[in-house]
DNA sequence: CACAAAATGTTAGAAAAATAACACTTGATG
DNA sequence: CATCAAGTGTTATTTTTCTAACATTTTGTG
């Protein structure tokens, strides 16, 4: 990819950033090039963009990913996202401020915020904040910092603290491990300032996570079960945890999607 | 539209309720009819759903929305942004701490900062987060705070401190009005603590606007003309205060694009 | 059951988009 | 200045999607 390929997807994106699609023959004009050059530009975005029948959209605009691609069993873990997602938007109220984590597992979940009902929603993450940013009913307070490609997300020192002077009501958590002795973990270790502020700010804390993290251990350490108030998870192993007999109030509710 | 077809549209709505594309094949595997039912059905559903290159898109959802309808003022300026930003971009060196400005006159800037050169950007603003985060040479420096639709931006109570923290290099400042005796000024005035804090903070500021903000004065003032050290703009006002004589060694440097 | 009406399927052709091949332009380099 | 290579534009071809027409099946009714 050349410089001003570069320049013009950069240019391309920041038009589609906030959603929406650019005609490819607008794209074209927009940057005073033939419609076959933003085709090869698009090939060599290395599927940040893509072409849908003739339009320009954003690869990971949540509006225009497939939902069901039963050609590609890749995709499995999108559809069961979407229906932890649904569950766990049950738990949302009027009024609320919501914490929400970084990761993709938690993208249905904003997407169904909006609404008629008044929400606030505080994220670390660029690919959240996105989302919300077109939600007109919900207000965005976004947590800063540097910037972490892995997971489109943002780490300072004091986000703990940052997170704990904010009234948050319901914290929504998403783990790449979760293991029933060794608790949760993911992958990157400056996600765990925020989701420790946001466990320890919020009244009631939900995990959601499907059953492909279940038993996995990942390097950053962040929570024991039992800091969560519900789990949704989904197929055998929630209903393997159902089952486990509840020690004691403190336990997690456990919801299978 | 018959009970039938009803039904079809129904469970498909629901799958793509939250986001996402089905392909038509697809829809038409899951409900179990041919792909020109489908066709149907979606002509029949009064523009609820869509096709898109032959997906199946929800039509009512605000993010589909084509970005440019020939937006004939948005582009126009397009040009001249983009030429005051080639200028601008000249001062950029390897390393520089660089703070840029909310709006979408810096856009392009952000566009060149691509390349090998290693940099960092500090930004209070979603679009310039959003494209500085695709590029892999540039560190990017989030401010965050209360987002801003009407400038795509953060705004917090110690922004300005937050900023004065940091080592910035040179600042990029945009703006909405510009006036010989009256200074500089914006239509928000969220903007003024960061645009104050990166003024303040940094070794070289830069202002970039083109000649259609200058002799205007909008709500929210932040700068004098002379606080700045270069002023980079276009046509006949660029001329007009190149050959204006210089006072002092304070007075910025007027560079034409 | 026969019939009509609606709904759906099939096929063929038109339109649009994606791909491939080749020609032209531009900018860098010796 | 010549040369080369990368980038871009143009054209032709293939593939896919869309539309329309007509055939077939299903549904409802007397």
């Amino acid at each position: 990819m050349n410089s001003r390929s570069a320049v013009r997807l950069a240019r391309l994106q920041e038009a589609l950033s906030r959603g929406g699609t650019i005609r490819l023959s607008e794209a074209a004009r927009l940057c005073g090039v033939s419609e076959m050059t933003i085709r090869r530009d698009v090939a060599a975005s290395e599927g940040v963009m893509m072409l849908l029948g003739g339009r320009l959209v954003m690869a990971d605009n949540p509006q225009y990913a497939p939902v069901y691609d039963l050609d590609e069993q890749q995709d499995s873990h999108h559809l069961a996202k979407q229906r932890l997602c649904q569950c766990a938007a049950g738990f949302i109220e009027d009024g609320d401020t919501l914490f929400i984590d970084c990761g993709t597992t938690l993208m249905p979940l904003v997407a169904s915020l909006a609404g008629d009902r008044s929400l606030t929603v505080v994220t670390y993450a660029l690919n959240v904040a996105n989302a919300v940013s077109r939600l007109p009913n919900v207000r965005l307070l976004m947590l800063g910092g540097l910037y972490h490609a892995s997971s489109q997300s943002f780490g300072s020192d004091d986000m703990a603290g940052a997170i704990q002077r904010l009234g948050i009501n319901k914290t929504f958590i998403s783990a790449a491990g979760v293991h029933v002795e060794r608790g949760v973990s993911c992958f990157h270790f400056h996600e765990v300032a925020p989701k420790r502020g946001a466990i320890e700010a919020a009244e009631q804390c939900i995990l959601v996570a499907d059953n492909s993290k279940f038993g996995i251990i990942r390097p950053a350490y962040f929570a024991r079960l039992d800091e969560f108030d519900v789990i949704v998870t989904n197929g055998e192993v929630g209903e393997c945890l159902r089952r486990r007999p509840s020690t004691d109030d403190t336990s997690p509710k456990i919801l299978v999607a």
